[in-house]
DNA sequence: AATTTTGGTTTATTTTATAAACTACTTTAT
DNA sequence: ATAAAGTAGTTTATAAAATAAACCAAAATT
């Protein structure tokens, strides 16, 4: 029988954002748009989505006069991103 | 930058049932109800889209005097797998 | 012969993802 | 000095998806 998806990391957004995270430990909100190629808009809100869930922790402060989020993965965060993978690698192996 | 993942693919589900699929070659409705643990209605709708794509192929007979619906992957359907794979091994390698 | 079960489909509801619009401020050009 | 454009986001609205609930037709069971 095939083992739960967490739904939280299972869209390609969260996913590549906790991808990223998770290599990176601190990244920067326009790094992340950068690298995702989302919308500012669709990354607000996933980034919210993750920090709610604990899987992600964001710092708002300011780089000269302009706000700046950086978002960092929680222990929390790594723990999940690693079940999501073992998970995964149920569905796609051969 | 991160990969496109299809997102006919990306589903719990979709994904669940190829994944069967690519094993065994043919599965019938109830099979994939089983191992999937999804709704009937819910296992209805995505072997629609997977047909519809191309990615499976739908034949329905009877079994005695009950109907019976067999699923089997089609080569593009192969194909989209594999490198749905592929783009995903991006986001989940260490 | 009514009730339940099987094998589904269709429709409705909820959830998710995405895009568009907006806010607040900064930098640049006039 | 001020208007225009750019930056860094958030909020709200819309579209798409997933899921569940309701339904249907026939078969099997009590």
């Amino acid at each position: 029988m095939l083992r739960e998806l967490d739904p939280l990391l299972h869209s390609q957004l969260r996913l590549g954002i906790m991808s990223i995270l998770i290599s990176v430990e601190t990244a920067e909100f326009t790094y992340l748009k950068e690298q995702t190629n989302a919308t500012a808009g669709n990354i607000s809100v996933q980034l919210d989505k993750l920090s709610e869930a604990g899987y992600i922790k964001i710092e708002k402060t300011f780089k000269g006069k302009k706000p700046l989020t950086t978002c960092k993965i929680t222990k929390a965060g790594i723990k999940a991103f690693e079940a999501y993978v073992a998970a995964l690698q149920q569905y796609i192996k051969k």
